[in-house]
DNA sequence: TTCGCTAAGTTTCAACTGCAACGATTTACA
DNA sequence: TGTAAATCGTTGCAGTTGAAACTTAGCGAA
């Protein structure tokens, strides 16, 4: 039974918790845009967004730039390959590696979801004013500095 | 290709983006408190904050109460059940119903878990003065708001 | 009473995930 | 050279998840 003297955990007021119920609902109205019409996965997605830099990379390279597992993007890769949405060459130097970049096919599904998902942020920020869009940025920014250190941090 | 007018999108001023970055890092580090040392899953830590309120709680109460599937409650239950860190009871009158709480053996491992999970928010937060512990907080609620706004929201 | 409707929870199945092992290749260096 | 270590990416497996179907139970109108 619960004592007096002992502090408990509200959930509403605890940070882990309210940041995965913000994450939980916008990536989730955020994949409705892609998924739905594009029939394109959360990861397949993002490896797309990666390559829209416009410069082919080596799948090792998706994975630093965009904080994904190779394995994740070894998967995406294999799907966007057979929607015909990326082309492969392998490195004729280093036959380890190889150079990813979007098909025409890729880039004009690219150029489609990148105005629904750029407006769709602009909903979300609607919640804010101009002066507090700038204030919660920088906040994100210190706070996720800090959440990666005690990531990697094994002690903590 | 490509073009030169085209607004591309860079993940890492993208919103959605951004938070899944700083939420998945979160959780993870969080998850190593309760789940190497008590064998918790995220879902049944949850379950049992929630009944660390104190009272007994039915399942879908606690469905409402932590933003939580049904089906992960009840495989979260399920769970506890077996660990032995929580109780349940059909209710006599409408013995669809049934009551949950924290078995003594739960109430021990709550204690346990709830310094833990509070000091590691206390290593996040200080990356924030207290001035932007509290901005953030605002912030937070608003953004909040609009996203599941946006959720519920099918046309968007 | 009985038929249909709603509610609470559980189960099922298919998809997804993460880890660890693997094959293929290149590099390091004795 | 030859052999060990490292790199790149893929695959297999075991565990997890989510959506939908299902089970059991109560409610209310005819």
């Amino acid at each position: 039974m619960p004592e007096t003297d002992f502090e408990p955990l509200e959930l509403d007021r605890f940070l882990p918790y309210r940041l995965s119920v913000l994450t939980l609902a916008v990536s989730r109205s955020l994949a409705r845009l892609y998924s739905d019409r594009f029939n394109l996965k959360v990861h397949e997605w993002r490896v797309m967004s990666a390559l829209g830099c416009g410069e082919p990379l080596a799948a090792h390279e998706i994975c630093t730039r965009i904080n994904m597992d190779k394995v994740q993007v070894s998967r995406a890769v294999s799907g966007l390959l057979t929607a015909g949405l990326v082309t492969r060459k392998t490195d004729a130097q280093d036959r380890r590696r190889s150079s990813l970049w979007l098909s025409e096919k890729g880039w004009d599904v690219y150029k489609k979801i990148v105005p629904l998902a750029l407006s769709h942020e602009s909903k979300l920020l609607n919640a804010f004013t101009v002066k507090e869009q700038e204030q919660f940025g920088k906040l994100l920014a210190k706070l996720t500095e800090q959440a990666l250190k005690l990531q990697n941090d094994t002690s903590a």
